[in-house]
DNA sequence: CAGTGGTCTAGACCACTGG
DNA sequence: CAGTGGTCTAGACCACTGC
């Protein structure tokens, strides 16, 4: 029993015999089920968001396993930005509502690249209602049509211009007490409120990008000129386990910022 | 003296007494100055790219250190797809003429999502020729304004229909002898060739996008009509170091296709 | 079968944080 | 000072590759 770590809440290593029933044999490392096990901790929320988890040499007792499997598995959820190192103090939950990264999805920056220099952005909720599902909406949010969802259209302004104009979709039962009055409230990111309040931590998401033309509505809720073209970006954001929970659909304005994107 | 290694080729981990000698102390883990050490045989050409890098054993004895420590500097390595590691066989520098991705940066899809529907791209060099550096080209490439560059400009066809017309930029040195034949001629990508052939590989890039309307020659190009939108894609790309080695302005079609984008 | 990368362990020591 | 994460080591064994 080289790595097979113990009896009561650890996992096994073993081909074929763990856990894993399935077709594929699917040896699965130590440290990866160690993982799972952390990750299962942080979905079921009995760490919070922002607080520590347990010191490795804890978890290590706790899983039977060595410190260093432990610290493997939290160097890939650190990899991952689901938790957050630091030294002498301990490992914490990562949040999106620290750290002033007002946006940590948004890749929208201003053509100067100094983020900070137009101080923090206006925010109009335009719109804010519950409604049917349509087709598209339910398929990106794995719903039915049909279903209960919350929409919220919204403006951002930096430096005074108007510069996002933004839908977005929420599956109605999630976000069951979302008002217009609680999101134009709050300050801070829209995640933070969205983890506080309704306990729904976005972890991931992907964009599409493409160039448009808007219509007349949209020129007007952006005050540009017809004919003026913006960036279409659709965002899916999910939770933990890639559960899609909300569904973006922006238009930016690129003439006065870019999207910048990092390729490796 | 813990870990500090040896005598002849290899590295010190003491604070401010190592080769780091700088204004500050600056703290460099064992295993990062064996990554630095690594990198700079990957940049001289010791190893080329597609070669196997010694063992982890070999590379822990030639720098006497063990071979968690070396593992370390190569996961690192293998974490910015500089190298590959494939089990059983060794550790390969990474190099863009496998693999059949081939277009590791290239971030539009067709609107189906099955990049493998369409085939391989046919590739038109509508010119190619010498000239001097614009101000902001020589600004983007970290040249003089006037010094001599190699301007090709292409169109992509994805199932016959043109779309993406691109410019790009090389600075004239590295790529002296580089003609729109030998382009033409290649199969395979463009950043293959500049491996084999120029000995430049690139390694990261960075991505400024905008909505724009093309002009009527670029419509002509694109055979599409005015007033399409398309989406205007800056790309600097670098080789190690993050030294640009190439500007690249691209207009892409996204009717049928969208540019895809992972968020984490 | 030998050689490679991949996992796991146990223990030592270092650097940083806060009381 | 004790507690945390961070580094380094040495050794064992596993999984995969190719001869």
């Amino acid at each position: 029993m080289s790595h097979s770590p113990a009896d009561h809440e650890a996992p096994s290593a073993e081909s074929g015999s763990g856990p894993t029933a399935g077709l594929t044999p699917a040896f699965s490392p130590l440290y990866q089920q160690i993982k799972g096990l952390i990750l299962q901790s942080l979905q079921s929320g009995e760490w919070k968001p922002g607080a520590a988890i347990p010191s490795e040499m804890d978890l290590a007792a706790r899983y039977r396993v060595s410190q260093g499997t432990v610290r493997k598995a939290i160097d890939e959820l650190a990899a991952e930005n689901l938790v957050v190192r630091r030294q002498g103090k301990g490992t914490f939950v990562a949040t999106h509502a620290e750290h002033q990264v007002q946006y940590r999805f948004l890749k929208l920056i201003p053509d100067n690249g100094d983020v900070n220099s137009e101080g923090p952005a206006q925010r109009d909720i335009i719109d804010c209602r519950r409604l049917r599902a349509s087709a598209d909406v339910a398929r990106a949010l794995t719903l039915r049509t049909g279903d209960a969802v919350l929409q919220v259209r919204r403006v951002l302004s930096f430096a005074g211009v108007p510069t996002i104009l933004e839908d977005l979709w929420l599956p109605g039962g999630p976000f069951k007490g979302l008002t217009a009055e609680r999101l134009s409230e709050y300050r801070g990111p829209m995640y933070a409120l969205f983890e506080t309040e309704f306990g729904v931590r976005m972890v991931r998401a992907e964009e599409h990008i493409r160039a448009v033309v808007p219509d007349p509505a949209q020129c007007e809720l952006l005050k540009i000129s017809m004919g003026t073209p913006l960036l279409s970006v659709e965002r899916i954001a999910c939770t933990y386990n890639d559960v899609p929970m909300e569904l973006r659909r922006g238009l930016y304005r690129t003439d006065t910022h870019h999207y910048r994107n990092e390729l490796n």
